[in-house]
DNA sequence: CTGAAAGCGCTTACAG
DNA sequence: CTGAAAGCGCTTACAG
């Protein structure tokens, strides 16, 4: 009796019923249906048959119990006003469990609401056993990097935190991301332009700036070319921060803006027509598109032209690198290139501003 | 090797250890650590120092394996455009991830991107072994409930889907909602009164409408006299609701509003102010309120009138009662009522109203 | 009041 | 290629 999950109830076949049913040892039927190789072709068939007939589920209870691990792993959401990140969210939380799904690990939420970013951590588990941790939105040498690794706790991290690092990462190069944008723009002979960038605590953005800083000066441009605005997150931060830019004179003003997500340069674009401007005969808009389903760029008008990697994208990745290093792998770390995407929202610099008047 | 779960590793004390350190069985270190009454209180008071001494933490897979429980309940979020939804959901995901915490149960997660809401509940049974769920924002006769009642599947309902109930629910009486609203209103002389409501689709809206109907009809008003405005949820979309009904001529237009929430109200006040009118002297405004902490109906301005049901504090009782119910107890409907709170942005209707012009 | 035993469902050396 | 056995850490009738 109390040895019911209702669950299992239709099929509560075990191995050792399989076993029964065939004639077979429970050891056996667990290898065949586990794939083991040293198991007879004819065995292996006969067994799956049967689990499938039966409606076998392995208890992943047990399994869990007997190879010590939780099976679950952790992710703590830092709650912000934003909601932008919300939509960030729920994109990264739908990839994850899937992916997580794939590999029979659970994924368990904590909401933190803390100011010191570990306690959340040390909350959780305390009161769960976790085999692992995935860490989102990482600062520069992210304080959670240094905890989770003095404790031995394994963890994969989404995008990077620091250098010459011996934990699982994926993300982006962010550095390139700016970097693509800026030379994209140069090359059409912009010289004044615009970053606007996330909040600079967050290493993505960090990055961002970095990059930005760096192409800009390869292509002999200094800092008075270039503007910058921080912690720009929602579309109507987007539009203050340009409008503002905007109101210069002529001579003075970005006649290109790199936005650090396409929520921004919607208000980019706002802001460019509120100011009696055009997208791209005066004014060029580049973002950096997460290709959430919310906002497509393709849809903006004009199209926009983005770096593009798909947040959905890094699920995958994500969940096999944690899953594997929690299997004894070795860490590895992935860092890939955004792609470029040319759209209608980026065009020549405006004749004017190449000669200027002296 | 394969049994070494890294966390346990400070304390991977067992009931066993404990017991040899003790001279006890497993079986006593296990009942003295669960409160039996029948072991002795010397034994039981010894066990328990051994246990934190050792930094015992019982492996909860190991306990769920005996019990037949997965100590997991499955929580399905409907992913929508409206942003306002996921700060409800956050909340409700803060408050529930502690409150079953609190009685050793994970929350596991999925998104739903489907038509069919069934859907994700079939693919979150056939792959997690789920001890319950809980069941949120529901519909009038919910086709989720009927599901999962046929299935024998134990859950909580957050809110009413139907009467006569045999599973366990808890919310607010939402009918009394818009009707304690009404009364206030008609109280203060109102009769054209609005009620700007969420999507009727939802159990929630539908109860508000019927109370509303209700209550406007036990005042001796009609039909006539109420301004039912539909699907509203974000504060734009009751500002342009609010706007088009503050458009009619003097003797036309509603004298207060009912809102469904604190960001319609929002936007009802917008549309009052922008159409050169004044809360409350020429119209009143109530809501209902979440209490959610970004958005606090004390700081309106002029601060809120609201009926106040912390979506917070249905968390615990929503764990508790599913909990209880899975541990055997019949199921409990609990239905508590929204307190009133009167402050600046209601008052007496017009004066012009009282007395129409024949 | 306490202990020895069985068992939850699985995996995996160890034999054969 | 397959089986018998031990064991993961716990709970809970059953004895005493």
């Amino acid at each position: 009796m109390p040895n019911s999950n209702r669950f299992e109830d239709p099929g509560l076949a075990t191995l050792k019923e399989i076993g029964a049913e065939l004639g077979l040892s429970p050891a056996t039927v667990s290898r065949a249906l586990n794939g083991f190789p040293e198991v007879n072709v004819k065995t292996r068939d006969k067994v799956r048959e049967a689990a499938n007939r039966l409606g076998y589920r392995p208890n992943r209870v047990a399994q869990r119990l007997v190879t010590g691990r939780s099976g679950m792993v952790g992710m703590i959401v830092k709650i912000r006003q934003d909601m932008s990140a919300d939509q960030t969210f729920f994109e990264m939380l739908t990839g994850l469990t899937a992916a997580l799904a794939a590999r029979d690990v659970d994924l368990v939420l904590a909401v933190d609401q803390e100011a010191d970013p570990l306690v959340a951590y040390r909350k959780m588990l305390e009161r769960d056993v976790l085999d692992g941790f995935v860490l989102n939105a990482p600062a520069h040498d992210d304080p959670r990097v240094a905890f989770l690794r003095e404790n031995d706790i394994p963890f994969v991290l989404h995008g990077q935190s620091g250098d010459a690092v011996d934990y699982p990462c994926f993300g982006i190069d962010n550095q390139k991301v700016s970097a693509d944008a800026v030379r994209l723009l140069t090359g059409l002979g912009h010289t004044r332009i615009a970053l606007l960038n996330g909040k600079v605590n967050y290493a993505y953005a960090a990055d961002r700036l970095e990059g930005f800083r760096t192409a800009m000066a390869d292509a002999g441009l200094g800092a008075v070319d270039g503007f910058v605005g921080e912690n720009a997150e929602t579309e109507s931060e987007g539009y203050l921060q340009a409008l503002d830019m905007l109101s210069a004179r002529d001579q003075a003003r970005p006649t290109a803006f790199v936005c650090a997500s396409t929520l921004i340069a919607a208000g980019v674009i706002r802001a460019v027509k509120d100011r009696g401007l055009r997208v791209p005969q005066d004014v060029s808009v580049v973002a950096h598109d997460d290709a959430l389903p919310q906002l497509r760029a393709i849809s903006f008008d004009p199209a926009l032209t983005v770096t593009r990697a798909p947040l959905r994208d890094a699920c995958a990745p994500l969940a096999n690198l944690l899953v594997d290093h929690l299997a004894g792998a070795p860490p590895v770390q992935q860092i890939t290139r955004a792609e470029m995407i040319v759209r209608q929202s980026t065009g020549p610099a405006p004749i004017e501003e190449r000669t200027p008047w002296p």
